[in-house]
DNA sequence: ATCACAAGTTCCATTAGTTGAAACTTAGTT
DNA sequence: AACTAAGTTTCAACTAATGGAACTTGTGAT
């Protein structure tokens, strides 16, 4: 995999993640005792990457935290790399449509990253979506997402899944996956049927270029004290038309298609 | 400085910087030309970064962009590492209070970076505004937080501003700059008096910490057609009563560290 | 088709930067 | 003061980065 087989600079980025992992700021002797390198050279690391802004360094603490720099590469990054400038106003009418809250979410090697979100019902809080991961196999995005990946790159994406169980419904196993996974190539949407929570239900169709690579996807999420699956597929014809307007501007953009 | 100083990383993360400088996709030339390392070395930059995910590479028009692994880093860095989290009920308070829109910064090097925004008017593009950077010697916001470095940071944050004259009350040296760092640190607030944008006036307070280091700051912007700068002043009692709420929070944000 | 030129990619001997065990310094505790 | 854990520096051995040059691929003109 792409971890630290890059080098001296794959193997600080690793570091990087390793301490954003901890959603908190991080002591030095905790990342240490996690941390495959020796001591020495985790505190270059440590040391190198604050220099650079990538990791901020508390002295009254003596912690370390992703640093203020990312925020400021992560604006480009959305600006020019995201479908959410594109597709801003596509989900704003989708959502005030449908009256439903809808996600915009791309693909990050196997994992699916919220890019953007409407909630029709109370005003969002923007920045604490933005950028939240979530796994592929139990997504109705990261499902549609993989779905038409290239097979090698779905071997590898599925290879990368963890298939833990939250609910009974959550696939367990890469076969149940790869048949529904069919299925929604043949339909061109999919469901989440409460298979990441009880009672959280979706629909999900991905942005397909014109050689049928998936830019991301979107969806509509919904309860199933408010509605079903039935009700949910009532509204597909609505958003393949705002999934083809948002692949149909991303097109005549120049937008880059993300790597595997 | 900063500037690569550090080894492999530090160019590496010099060649990240480049492409997201650009703002939209650029080709493996067009870096190539404005970059001071040779072709072979940045090209090895360039594979390493896509291999990582911090750059996607767009192989039907062989463009690289910033990647959406920095989308997931930067949100880690959010929520750890910026005082968005803690601010958001505050200044939705004093948003509607006081009926102007509200900026939350934080200095990054010698740079501000906009980490939250309330307006009040129209409803606000969040990803627009987040991790957008500005000059520190002409905005409110930058003024009060570098006024509150230790003066070898301010030597050195001083050294890196443009001084770009903007408006005819920009600061365009340092010794006039100084001055007014001077005055904030006896009133404890700061103005833009139009000196980035004709027009457009804030005034700003820091976040301190106990030991009066600047965490952030925070402003409250108008216009010269709805307000003036006594208009503003009036506020600040109400504008330190958040600054304060924001500190406090902060710092009773403990982490319990010590691991065993 | 063929050629010419630019863009992109690989090679490999040289050189520079990384490595990590160990020694050392600092901060906190009994 | 004595002890312990955390954090920091050192330096010889070694591994990985470097970049000039050669090579391949893509594009457009004749």
């Amino acid at each position: 995999m792409a971890a630290s087989g890059d080098g001296t600079v794959g193997k600080a980025l690793e570091v990087l993640d390793q301490v954003a992992s901890y959603g908190r700021p991080v002591r030095f002797s905790e990342l240490q005792g996690a941390s495959r390198f020796p001591k020495a050279t985790l505190y270059r690391f440590v040391q190198t990457l604050t220099n650079q802004g990538m990791l901020a360094f508390d002295p009254d603490r003596g912690t370390y935290a992703p640093g203020m720099r990312l925020v400021r590469l992560a604006h480009a990054a959305w600006q020019t790399a995201s479908l959410a400038p594109i597709a801003a106003g596509h989900i704003d009418r989708l959502s005030a449509d449908v009256g439903e809250t809808v996600h915009l979410a791309q693909l990050d090697h196997a994992q699916v990253i919220y890019v953007d979100k409407r909630n029709a019902a109370d005003p969002v809080r923007m920045y604490s979506q933005s950028g939240k991961v979530g796994p592929a196999y139990c997504t109705g995005v990261g499902k549609v997402m993989i779905a038409y990946l290239p097979e090698a790159d779905l071997a590898d994406a599925l290879g990368q899944q963890s298939f833990h169980r939250f609910t009974d419904t959550t696939h367990t196993t890469v076969e149940s996956l790869r048949a529904e996974l069919t299925d929604i190539r043949a339909n061109g949407y999919g469901f989440d049927r409460e298979e990441h929570e009880p009672g959280i239900i979706c629909i999900a169709l991905p942005i397909l270029t014109e050689t049928n690579r998936a830019l991301g996807a979107i969806s509509v999420t919904s309860t199933t004290t408010r509605t079903n699956l039935a009700g949910l597929e009532s509204l597909v014809q609505r958003i393949r038309t705002t999934a083809e307007a948002i692949a149909k501007d991303a097109s005549s953009w120049h937008f880059p298609i993300p790597a595997r």
